[in-house]
DNA sequence: AGCACA
């Protein structure tokens, strides 16, 4: 009796898990397919009443607007209270609805003047309207204008840096006298948190190691902005490979 | 279906 092993079938159970990972987590949640028939007030209302229980909402949007009816963003507080609540309430029976929810695919106002890195608006804030007229002068630009003037950057004005995704976070705009610990305590209450670096060499800028870049984007998500000191909002940005 | 905040 000599079995082969070429006669051994791998049972492999496809598991089709369809998550919508396109998007990256977001403190804020994108609610679609919600009964149309709501008034803001109601849905604001019972919107409330369902998913404060996920944590601090900070606010609701929702809007009357054709291209923004029956769809809502529940802004939390914390990035976990929106993954729980994401996870929990997706395809929940609402107003005889199935709601669906993902991850918001932007910031929302109300936490980027939470973190500090709320810009006002853009110099040439277009309307909707003016947005459809525009499109066909949209030609080439040059795009030679895409150096930054990093030579000095002042305290106030620092932006996180363009960079993809990297287990290592670059801290900057740290105020001279933050010492390593602090940084410590500070970025070591996230998940999958290995190390702190602080060169001697630049002043006010950290290297922070985690696990991966999924654990190192959620802690930068949290922290982005942190005032160590009143006047010196923390920036991080992904490090450089 | 549809990703905004005035």
């Amino acid at each position: 009796m000599t079995e082969t092993a070429a006669d051994t079938v791998m049972d492999v159970k496809v598991d089709q898990t369809t998550e919508t990972t396109d998007i990256l987590p977001n403190q804020t949640i994108y609610v679609n397919n919600i009964n149309e028939k709501l008034s803001q007030k109601k849905l604001k209302e019972q919107l409330y009443g369902l998913f404060s229980k996920y944590g601090t909402i900070l606010e609701i949007i929702s809007s009357k607007r054709q291209k923004m009816k029956g769809q809502a963003f529940i802004v939390f507080q914390d990035i976990t209270a929106a993954s729980n609540a994401l996870r929990e309430m997706n395809g929940f029976s609402f107003f005889d609805r199935n709601i669906n929810v993902q991850y918001s695919k932007n910031k929302s106002d109300a936490v980027s003047k939470l973190d500090g890195t709320y810009v006002e608006k853009k110099r040439e804030r277009e309307t909707e309207q003016e947005k459809r007229k525009a499109k066909k002068q949209d030609n080439k630009k040059s795009t030679k204008q895409s150096k930054t003037t990093s030579t000095s950057t002042p305290s106030g004005n620092v932006a996180p840096r363009e960079a993809p995704p990297n287990r290592i976070l670059f801290v900057e705009n740290l105020p001279d006298n933050c010492q390593e610990m602090m940084i410590q305590m500070l970025f070591s209450q996230f998940p999958g948190f290995q190390s702190v670096n602080m060169t001697t060499a630049r002043k006010g800028v950290a290297f922070v190691e985690y696990d991966d870049d999924i654990k190192s984007g959620l802690a930068m998500s949290h922290l982005q902005g942190f005032k160590v000191t009143s006047d010196r909002p923390m920036v991080i940005s992904f490090a450089a490979q």
